[in-house]
DNA sequence: GCCTTTAAGATTGTCGACAATATTTATTAA
DNA sequence: TTAATAAATATTGTCGACAATCTTAAAGGC
């Protein structure tokens, strides 16, 4: 039982160059530098980076597995395309992963992670307060929250999934639709009321108020997007 | 809205020498042809399947993805160890995903797939009776059920999580354990109530009463590994 | 006799080159 | 002028070889 802490150990030094070119490619997909749609072209990138096309191209199989990429056979790989209909999708995934991880919490995070929840929330009240929300904690600091909770359950595979698939996705959306400005005291008050009931250790409340506080988002999302498409029409497809 | 029925085309000839090459080492790690825990050579599969180790590493690259073997540096690459955890964290995610995509599913599954599943219900039924249910029916055949849900969910990520990635697992679970033998009539009994839900169009019931299906399948799974743990000890590590 | 150290062997990581396929461009015919 | 065909180019797919690292085995010392 002395192990239940330990998940996920993801050494920091990846040593091997496919590692590390892949996880530099996954925060310059992430963070727009290489834009949805973009032709990976194998020896600019490679050359960009420094390195060999074969494990360049390791590392190619591997975002394709991330689904960063799509990869069509003696055609090439792209950056994958973000369309509405499929954050809609990811947040339908969301709203169930993290309901079970919550629930799961309930049952498995100790009080110490608890507390320690509660202080990141406070943290973020305060940058609330201080209107320093806007930039870089309402992206990083929200998914932040969710992390810990999933890291709570205890459950690996759920970290897996959530940690190293999903989120990715959910990041790469936010920066280049810039969707993330809902509610920020609103989602507070929902953060606090989840990791109310994770630590009155009520599983039911808590994912509950996990999946309404994600299903609000996406109806949020889905709101916005209407309106978008509204006022102004078709973008570029 | 023409497109929805089309999700995930998976042309079935996949070209590339590591495509195919991963397609049948995913299958030989299910089929247990290549055990848990065994040492991945790459000279010795490349001369195998009769191909250089450059495309197999590529393959290596994409398991490595699907969570069926696992990588260290300069050491080498292990078929994924099963454990009771590891299986029982699996149908909690299950849980989740597929009460989802039955949620889903009432909503947007079309008449004639409902109806297509209640004639597969009838194959297993006649299967059942005739007691042919044995082998491979009851391996297949159930995930075959639970795969056409989350078809009819027409959420293209969820398919990708529980097709691509957690069947996998599960399937090898199967072989290895030969955890599959629970209560065929009763499991059918759910199969019905499930999608008599989805045809009535209750996605809260069709969720409810999916989540409770497979939460049964893993407490039967967790007595049977309590039996084997009292009565038998610890198995070799 | 057992442990430590060192060297030999084997395996993984990386690279450059060649072959196969797709895309683009140029030429020719309608 | 436009469309179709064919050649040229560039990109991806594959291969064999070399370098770096780990594992194993042997030799020496305590």
């Amino acid at each position: 039982m002395s192990d239940k802490d330990k998940i996920l150990p993801l050494e920091p030094i990846t040593r091997t160059l496919a590692d590390r070119v892949c996880q530099q490619i996954v925060t310059a997909i992430v963070k727009g530098e290489l834009p949805a749609g973009y032709k990976i072209s194998e020896p600019e990138l490679a050359r960009i980076y420094g390195i060999s096309r074969g494990p360049l191209r390791e590392a190619i199989r591997r975002l394709e597995g991330l689904r960063l990429i799509e990869r069509k056979a003696h055609v090439g790989a792209r950056v994958v395309k973000l369309s509405a209909h499929e954050l809609i999708e990811i947040y339908h995934v969301r709203e169930a992963l993290e309901g079970m991880a919550c629930r799961l919490a309930a049952n498995n995070m100790s009080d110490q992670e608890v507390a320690s929840i509660k202080d990141l929330l406070d943290q973020h009240e305060q940058s609330v307060e201080e209107e320093e929300w806007s930039s870089y904690f309402q992206k990083e600091g929200d998914l932040d929250f969710h992390y810990r909770i999933v890291q709570g359950s205890k459950n690996a595979k759920l970290l897996e999934l959530l940690g190293a698939d999903l989120y990715h996705l959910v990041r790469m959306y936010r920066y280049q639709f810039s969707v993330s400005s809902s509610r920020p005291k609103r989602a507070l008050k929902e953060h606090r009321q989840i990791i109310d009931a994770i630590d009155a250790r009520d599983p039911e409340l808590a994912e509950l108020l996990m999946r309404r506080h994600i299903s609000a988002a996406r109806r949020n999302i889905e709101n916005k997007l209407n309106q978008m498409t509204q006022t102004k029409g078709e973008q570029n497809g």
